[in-house]
DNA sequence: AAGAAGATCAAT
DNA sequence: TTGATCTTCTTG
C-alpha cells in the first residue's frame, strides 16, 4: 500500500501519480481515473483559503489523512491530505470499479458500472465513505478503513490528461485536474486545450 | 439570528 | 436546466 511518503510531495504530483492506483475499501476496490489537486496556500479555490476549520485540519493531521467534506447538503467528498514543502489536498473524483461491484451497485441503487463511481459524490456512496472517516488515515498500516494499492500494470503516463478543475468559481484555469484519457468512468470529459 | 455560497447529482 | 438539501462562515 502507499505510505505517507507518497503524500509528502507537491499536491499536483500526488494527484497525477494517483491516477491508476487502486483505492481499496473493505471488499470493494476501484482504479482511480480522476483526481484534482488543491494547494493549502495561494490557491483561492482551496477550502483552506476560506475555511479556518480546513486550515486547522492541516495543522492537526499528518500526510495521508482523509479530509471528508459534506457538500451541497447532500454528498460526501473525500480528499487525501498532502503535507510537504507544499501542503494541500487531492480530491478523489472518479474510480473505475474493480472489485465488489454488486455491493457498489446496491449502495448506489444503479446497475451501470460506468455510473457507480463517476464523480466525487458517487464514489463515496459506492464505497460507504462518510463524515465518520474524517481524519482517518489512508496510509496507516493498522486499523485503516481504506488504503491505496499499486496496480499490477501501471498506466501509461501519456494516457494521463491534465485540464481545468471542475465545479469551482475561483482560481479557474490551473491544469490541476487529472484523468485517464478516454475512460468511461471519468465524471466530465476533459476539455480540449489545457 | 439570518443569509449566502458551496470541489454534486439525477431527473426534466 | 432545475430542485434537493445542509454545514461553515460572515454579518448584524
Amino acid at each position: 500500500m502507499l505510505d505517507a511518503g507518497f503524500f509528502t510531495r507537491h499536491p499536483v504530483d500526488c494527484a497525477r501519480d494517483l491516477i491508476g492506483m487502486e483505492l481499496v475499501r473493505g471488499r470493494c476496490a476501484g482504479r482511480i481515473v480522476e483526481t484534482e489537486a488543491y494547494a493549502a496556500v495561494g490557491d483561492e479555490a482551496a477550502h483552506t483559503h476560506f475555511r479556518p476549520s480546513a486550515r486547522e485540519f492541516v495543522t492537526r493531521h499528518r500526510a495521508g489523512a482523509a479530509y471528508v467534506y459534506f457538500n451541497y447538503g447532500m454528498y460526501w467528498l473525500a480528499h487525501v491530505l498532502v503535507k510537504g514543502e507544499t501542503d494541500g489536498f487531492v480530491l478523489l473524483r472518479a474510480l473505475e470499479p474493480v472489485r465488489g461491484v454488486p455491493a457498489m451497485q446496491k449502495r448506489r441503487n444503479r446497475e451501470d458500472i460506468r455510473h457507480l463511481c463517476s464523480g466525487p459524490g458517487k464514489l463515496t456512496i459506492a464505497l460507504a465513505i462518510d463524515g465518520s472517516h474524517h481524519g482517518a488515515s489512508f496510509v496507516s498500516a493498522r486499523r485503516h478503513p481504506f488504503h491505496f494499492r499499486v496496480p499490477e500494470s501501471p498506466v501509461d503516463p501519456a494516457a494521463i490528461v491534465a485540464d481545468e478543475r471542475i465545479g469551482i468559481s475561483r482560481a479557474k484555469g490551473l491544469p490541476w485536474r487529472f484523468s485517464l484519457r478516454g475512460n468511461a468512468c471519468v465524471s466530465v470529459r476533459p476539455r480540449p486545450s489545457a
